[in-house]
DNA sequence: TTGACATACAACCAATCGGTTGTATATTGG
DNA sequence: CCAATATACAACCGATTGGTTGTATGTCAA
C-alpha cells in the first residue's frame, strides 16, 4: 500500500475536521482514556465513539495501547506537528508573495514607462 | 446564523483534507488567479473547480475579487493562522501547559461559546 | 465458573462529498 | 452587435461519512 505524504495529509486533516475527534484529541492530549471512558462523555454509542477513535488513530493522532480487556488511547503530537509543518509552508508560500511584490515595486520604480502588461502571468 | 468557533475550525480543517484545494490554496497565495486559470490545472471540471475555490472561501483560507468577468481567488492567510492556533493549543495541551486552565473552564461548562470546545453530554 | 464488562466489527441508513452535465447570465473583443 | 468567454448554479450520481444496532469474542471479578 503506497501511503503517500498527500494521503497522510489528506487523513490527518480530515480527522481534525470533526469537533467531537478534536475534543477526543484534546482529552487524549491531556491523559490516557479507555474508548469507554470517552464514550461517557458523549450523546453517541459507544461504537460511534469507537469509529472516532479508529480515524484519528489512522491519521497518526492517537496511539493504542492494551491494557487487560481496555484499549487506553493516548495522543500522539507528531500527527499535529505534521499538520503544523503544512500550515506553516503555507504561510511561508504567502510570505514569499509578499516578498515578489515589494520586488516588483522596487522593479516598477526604476522603470516607470514599461507599457507591457504585468509580467506576473508568464508562469505555466 | 449562528456560526461558533468551532463550525469555523470543522469548515477550515474539512477545506484543508482535500489535496486538490491544498494546491488550490498554495497557488493562489502565491498569486492571484481566476478560477478558469485554476481550472486548466487539474484533470477535472471547471464546475469543480469552482466548487473547491468555493468551500475555500466559506472557510475564510480564500478571498474572491470580481475582475470584469473574472473572479479572482487570491489566498487568505488568516484562515490559515486560525488553523495553526488550534494545532498550537493541542501541543500545549500535550505539553501540560494549560491542564489547570482547563480545570478552571470546566467549572462553567455550562456556557455554550467558544469556550466550550464541545456540547457536552445533555444533562436532563 | 460465570456473568458482566470492554472491545471489535459487520451491516445498515441518511446525509454529505466530490465529481459530472446542462443551462442561464454577464462581460469582453472584434 | 454578436460570438466567444467566464462565471454561477441546479440537478444528478456513486462513494464516503457519521451515525445506528446487532453479534462475537476476550477479560475481569465475585
Amino acid at each position: 500500500m503506497l501511503t503517500t505524504i498527500e494521503d497522510r495529509r489528506d487523513r490527518v486533516f480530515h480527522a481534525l475536521a470533526d469537533r467531537t475527534r478534536r475534543d477526543i484529541l484534546r482529552r487524549s492530549l491531556t491523559e490516557e482514556h479507555s474508548i469507554t471512558e470517552l464514550a461517557g462523555a458523549y450523546d453517541m454509542s459507544f461504537a460511534a465513539v469507537q469509529k472516532h477513535v479508529s480515524v484519528l488513530h489512522g491519521a497518526g493522532l492517537l496511539k493504542k495501547r492494551r491494557a487487560g480487556r481496555r484499549a487506553m488511547t493516548s495522543g500522539d503530537v507528531e500527527g499535529i506537528r505534521s499538520a503544523a509543518v503544512l500550515l506553516r509552508e503555507l504561510e511561508d508560500l504567502w510570505r514569499g508573495r509578499i516578498a515578489r511584490m515589494e520586488q516588483l515595486l522596487e522593479a516598477d520604480a526604476v522603470d516607470q514607462n514599461s507599457l507591457s502588461p504585468h509580467p506576473l502571468k508568464s508562469l505555466k
